[in-house]
DNA sequence: AAAATATTTTTTGTCGACAAGAAAAATACA
DNA sequence: TGTATTTTTCTTGTCGACAAAAAATATTTT
């Protein structure tokens, strides 16, 4: 699940049709992993030698990232990897809630049961992550897990901008969670737990009232780590 | 408002960077407007013609309607108009509705006096769409009418997906709503009326409660449209 | 030496061309 | 005559090149 991405210089030729398919999936993983920081511009002739492709696929790429928000183009000037909005953090939150509500409640009255299959092994992931205390697949498995329950709601209205919402807070959590803490994934092993079993039972207002916490918790999670983040900037400034 | 795009076939220099804009823009108005039919392929040839530029910046714009979901890339095969999804109409509307709700009641929060006065004129030139009897008008006033309140709640991510959802239901009601009918335009004026003073006097419950009333309104009405071209259908077929 | 202007370098937006796939047409075969 | 196979035509994905902007550098002017 992490697969190192070195060197993309490939001799062998690739099928084509697939070249900016390629390309978008590997420069959207590591914008989402922070492999590129926020804000740093993207070179396209650099990614023209390291993909071994010419500039026009790459950048047809480089527009579907622009119009998912994960990069930001200045015209006539450098595109740039989508700095992190902390201005509007709260919007985030109160949309991350609200999707995490709407989409685990509709997944508990439209799930099927090889959905419900698919969740317990993602579940079951995310457990393995925690026990090899690898924080990287932590994060990645947990929205994987999240996406999964949303989909099985089916409304792709929804499962589409939750999932635009959960990539943000990929990489709100790898900014800041960087040293494991062993506290917080258990718990949220636990409510992984508790949602998993609503949305199997059908019931859709324990479904929500989890949906709900687990939706604060994580909010309180990365509002605790901006504060902590604060509080050492201001020792080092003032 | 309703311009008439015929040729563009412009002689005169376009400025650099403006072409992928301009394409992007037009074809996304022939697609709400149905100018171009639902599943109808988009050859990019013509395009190249029509726009007298090559197909280097049709092609991206391309990409960015596919990543809106307004045109479907069959991989080296055409790219189509996006068809309308009827399979999902229950699901488009459950969306439209919470987003109708959720964007209003944000909008009586955060709304500014200059949003007001923006949102009034739009509500006139909705009234003057409805005099005219401009079906085509006031679909389109409708939709910057209710987009104009989401901005006013400042959160973009509910704007994006309710900006989506109300393009979506352009085409919906621009398929059917091809003849005039004078009782539901007076309706909707009146509903928006209320709205825009919930709205102004940051009245949260009043409205929430406007917007899920209005939202349902316009569910009816598309409904009432389908059944009425099923049974239409059903003579002719069976 | 600092500011303003001119020049060079770099980077982006667009172009025309070509080759790989798919669709259509033509041919062969039963 | 209908089906399978080959050939041709058409369309798409990719390439290398070039020109317009912008950025960086050098030059002139005060």
């Amino acid at each position: 699940m992490a697969e190192i991405i070195a060197t993309e210089a490939t001799p062998a030729k690739r099928r084509r049709g697939q070249g900016v398919g390629t390309v978008y999936e590997i420069l959207k993983h590591e914008i989402l992993d922070l492999t590129i920081q926020p804000g740093s511009p993207i070179d396209e002739v650099k990614l023209t030698e390291r993909f071994s492709m010419s500039r026009t696929p790459i950048r047809e790429a480089l527009v579907k990232l622009a119009s998912e928000g994960l990069v930001v183009t200045l015209p006539n000037r450098s595109t740039v990897v989508a700095p992190i909005d902390f201005q509007n953090l709260a919007h985030f939150f109160d949309a991350l809630t609200l999707m995490y509500r709407v989409t685990t409640r509709l997944a508990a009255t439209n799930r099927t049961e090889a959905e419900i299959v698919r969740i317990r092994q993602l579940q079951k992931s995310y457990e393995d992550a925690v026990s090899e205390k690898n924080v990287s697949a932590m994060i990645e498995v947990n929205r994987d897990f999240h996406a999964e329950i949303a989909r099985a709601g089916k409304n792709r209205y929804y499962t589409d901008l939750f999932e635009r919402l959960l990539d943000e807070g990929r990489r709100l959590l790898r900014l800041y969670y960087s040293s494991f803490n062993d506290e917080l994934p258990q718990l949220y092993l636990d409510e992984h737990e508790e949602m998993v079993q609503a949305v199997a039972d059908r019931d859709v207002a324990a479904a929500d009232r989890i949906a709900q916490q687990h939706a604060q918790q994580i909010v309180r999670q990365i509002q605790a780590y901006i504060t902590e983040d604060r509080r050492l900037n201001a020792d080092i400034q003032l």
